[in-house]
DNA sequence: TTGTATGCGTTATCAG
DNA sequence: CTGATAACGCATACAA
């Protein structure tokens, strides 16, 4: 194993002036830095994690928590954890993943990452002694990371708007939950700049809750309708509704999901959705609680990553 | 933080003793040992991984590399991880995912766990310096564990013979896998032993593909045929092709799938498989990685887990 | 069986 | 700007 004595004696300078020039090269003259550079990369120098994680008062590892039950139908955790690994291998940190809250605070971590907090968590939360990021939006001054959840539905609005569905109705999840009320609120606050009332319905999250809903209430759906759903499961009920009922989409009924991670490509028209970057949540994710740890804990804020708008089969060209 | 010096104060003892409790107990006396015991708890003592990992000439980190493309729509590997990570926390080893093979030999690991190795990997594979376990069958000796694929077919095979269908007929995957000549050795095995013949097809892991071979060649297959599948995928195909002709299932005809994790749930009717125990295989990866770590890289062998055959819609009662 | 001294590779402190 | 020294927490070798 090369140590950094080893580049210390290649480039004929004391350790501390190669640990200078990794930490603090702007303490060190360029002329030296450049033959230490050079003496690292001749020797592929990889510094020794363990014990630059023993100095620093570090373990150079992050614990992951889930705590909602994952729905292991949906890919979803796969692509964000697969952008917290990208995240954390540039700093050479390492990931542990639990999903028993017991367990969190059992043996080393620099910092936390959790997901599916709910207002009930808070409490406990407070009682860690480690830096924490939460992925997904609160309300309490917890540092987060999201998509944007009202962007994400007001650019479905207003895209529905500009392919001119006369009528727009928002089919929600009923949930007390910061993103539905983000996404509501982004439908709402759009239909109002065009003078236009909002019609919000919410149901469980289950295809066959909207699909049965929409059934329902069938007479009450003029043509030149679109919905624009909060989620890519309600969505393909309300298509497989239409569709059953007769209606043409997208040219008399347009639906937009959310979420655009799986469902929306097996549906059969393809779902237009509010697509979020998943796996660039889950790097900028990483980053922040590494730039959290280095800063000795402090206040990150909240991020809000753009999602995109994916056009396909159940609105207008 | 409470270190070794803080418990060996406590128990007024040497901190080697307390070294000596957790690593090498039978070389302290019962008394002393309670004593110090009951000291860390107290205290609630969590030994200092990166100091250890140090001293052990160790980092406490292992990298798990997926060389094979993701298909994120199947949770597969999410099923994999969590296991592996249970398997991993017990040791307070923590994980770094990999994609980019390049990647690998970056930064400090005691280890490597690796999927998708294709022949062509393994010339590399020798090159790497640190233990390693992979996942999925191989014939060139490296330790790997897997699903016991031919013992799955076997079970199949057996059970669609207990339900009295007459004629069995395989729908393989065709690639020059170990894992697909396990399977159709199963298949093969079984049926000489009940002197039947067999006979297989080979396509791409398609659905479409499975579904169009059935619905081109539905004359060959009369009723009191079951199909035993390579893939939930080709079953799906094969469900779907067969209510389209108007076949009975599962009267007429029976169709059995392989690996259970997620599309048997979705088709309808719900589809009989041959359900890999993923988390217990991703458990197992883990120790037997951590095993080969503490033995200083000796060999761990293979290890086959037996599947379940879970009987669904798709087979007779 | 238990304790002392020493080293693992890195970084902060302080002296030059 | 650079170098010597001590310290991080633990484990091994050796001594008692």
């Amino acid at each position: 194993m090369v140590t950094l004595s080893d580049v210390a004696k290649r480039a004929n300078v004391s350790k501390m002036t190669v640990s200078r020039v990794i930490n603090h090269p702007e303490q060190v003259t360029t002329e030296l830095r450049e033959i230490v550079v050079a003496a690292m990369t001749a020797l592929n120098y990889q510094p020794n994690v363990a014990a630059k994680a023993l100095a620093n008062n570090r373990s150079n590892m992050v614990k992951f928590l889930i705590l909602e039950d994952i729905d292991t139908t949906e890919p979803y955790y796969m692509n964000l954890l697969f952008g917290i690994a990208r995240g954390l291998d540039k700093a050479q940190y390492a990931l542990q993943l639990i999903t028993d809250r017991d367990r969190l605070t059992i043996g080393n971590a620099d910092g936390y990452l959790i997901t599916g907090a709910r207002t009930s968590d808070f409490p406990w939360l407070d009682q860690l002694k480690r830096p924490l990021v939460l992925f997904g939006e609160n309300r309490y001054g917890y540092d987060f990371i999201d998509t944007d959840n009202k962007l994400g539905t007001q650019m479905a609005t207003q895209y529905a708007l500009a392919k001119n569905y006369q009528s727009l109705i928002f089919i929600g999840i009923d949930v007390k939950e910061p993103f539905e009320y983000s996404r509501e609120a982004g439908y709402i606050n759009t239909l109002q700049q065009h003078a236009k009332l909002p019609r919000i319905y919410r149901m469980a999250n289950r295809s066959h809750l909207s699909q049965q809903y929409i059934t329902e209430h069938w007479h009450e759906f003029a043509p030149n309708t679109c919905f624009i759903c909060a989620s890519d499961r309600l969505a393909i009920g309300v298509v497989r509704a239409i569709l059953q009922q007769g209606g043409s989409i997208p040219r008399d009924y347009g639906v937009i999901g959310h979420d655009g991670v799986f469902l929306d490509q097996v549906s059969n028209p393809q779902l237009t959705t509010v697509q979020q970057q998943v796996p660039l949540l889950g790097e900028h994710l990483a980053r922040m609680l590494l730039s959290k740890i280095a800063q000795s804990g402090a206040q990150q804020g909240e991020v809000l990553l753009a999602p995109q708008l994916v056009t396909r089969g159940t609105t207008r060209d």
